[in-house]
DNA sequence: ATTACTAAATAACGAGTAG
DNA sequence: TCTACTCGTTATTTAGTAA
């Protein structure tokens, strides 16, 4: 975040990832383009010879491979010159991941859970955390959903990629306990819930595990097979 | 493409995106951050006095909303603010989309099918423009492979996402066949074989589906439940 | 503490032109 | 045609301060 870089850098990479955008464009992601430092000045609205200083400067950086002749030049992007794109692409998903998207729905029924749930939600290592970070101290048992589809299946996929609430692992000096993420939810429309994705669990990828400050079944009058849905919190 | 603006207009418009993005990991997205220019200065590398009058110019031209104080000041990025990010961000995701990575390497276990890809690879409206487009008469048959990992899941939820080679549905008379993508691929170092995604499709998400021109399994002496690795060509 | 003005320093630019 | 050099011009940044 606070990067230590000088800012004059900061603007010489902003403009690097500005040609090399440009450059993408007219193909050079894949093969050698064809251009003159005139073509691409007129492009990008500068001169002639700020053109040519510039190119120079990418290849010199290794962020383009050129191929330089009487008549004009082939440019490439480097491997390099495609990570800096990727790079900024990755900055710019993360941030909308967390804004523009908000909220994510998922569908499931309610299985019986191992009853592993109940063992975990005991350790004060996790508790404490729990208390801090998600607001509320949690009932020892999880409940289990399956989901269904596979687009609900593929959500709780794209959560593991998301940020999140990290509720760190940590050592009771007989065992450790691995981390876990999680999000804030509501579930039937009942609030103050989470959903937690362990970094190791023995459940399968359908399924998606929900802690409360309440006993869920009870509270909301489950059983097993009753379809529930869950409003996961991205931030 | 080849924007019309002066070189000078983009360089600000990029000056601009990089101190959003900081103010945006700030949490300026939301809700107004407390911050000064000395800090803002700090954290980007440059000084504090560019750090005003660059604050300033953003508040002038309606990137941000501000409330300074002789204690400092309160920021919030705006829609247009937000809207120059999200313009970024679509032009990157574009760029890597349609020219993206290259390759997408897969692993699934082989699962028996249900002999509906006999029918479909019989049918000259498919197989003439799988000649065309893929380079090779199908044998008709399709390997069916069940992805394991979510990650990989993910990854074909991903290709459904990504252009690929379209085949185009087409009727008979007595009914219509869907639209197919497919992608040139190789498995177990094999080449010459494709990824196929029916628009309509009775498999889920967790299934592959290949084609190529022998018969597979016969060719690679495969038999159900044998795990196979899947290089799935791009473009 | 702040923000932000003015003036001096520095960096980027493009015209002219060589190769 | 092309790239890329020098150098005078223009734009941007920071130092010193005021408020």
């Amino acid at each position: 975040m606070a990067s230590k870089k000088k800012w004059y850098e900061t603007k010489e990479e902003l403009e690097t990832l500005k040609i090399l955008l440009t450059l993408a464009k007219l193909g050079a992601l894949n093969k050698h383009v064809t251009l003159s430092t005139r073509n691409l000045a007129k492009i990008l609205g500068f001169s002639q010879q700020s053109s040519s200083r510039k190119l120079k400067k990418l290849a010199e950086e290794g962020y383009i491979s050129r191929l330089v002749s009487p008549r004009g030049e082939e440019v490439r992007i480097t491997r390099k010159g495609l990570s800096l794109i990727t790079k900024y692409h990755e900055e710019l998903s993360n941030l909308l991941k967390t804004v523009s998207l908000g909220t994510v729905m998922l569908k499931g029924t309610v299985i019986r859970g191992l009853g592993e749930g109940r063992y975990y939600l005991l350790l004060n290592g996790y508790v404490d955390q729990i208390k801090k970070k998600l607001g509320f101290k949690p009932y020892p048992g999880t409940l289990n959903l399956k989901l269904k589809t596979m687009n609900d299946i593929v959500k709780k996929a794209e959560l593991l990629k998301t940020p999140g609430i990290i509720i760190e692992g940590f050592s009771n000096g007989l065992r450790t306990y691995g981390r876990v993420k999680a999000f804030k939810a509501k579930i039937n429309n009942v609030e103050n819930v989470a959903v937690i994705l362990p970094e190791r669990t023995s459940h399968g990828l359908d399924v998606l595990e929900i802690i409360a400050p309440f006993n869920i079944r009870k509270k909301l009058n489950l059983k097993d097979g009753d379809e529930i849905t869950v409003t996961v919190y991205l931030q």
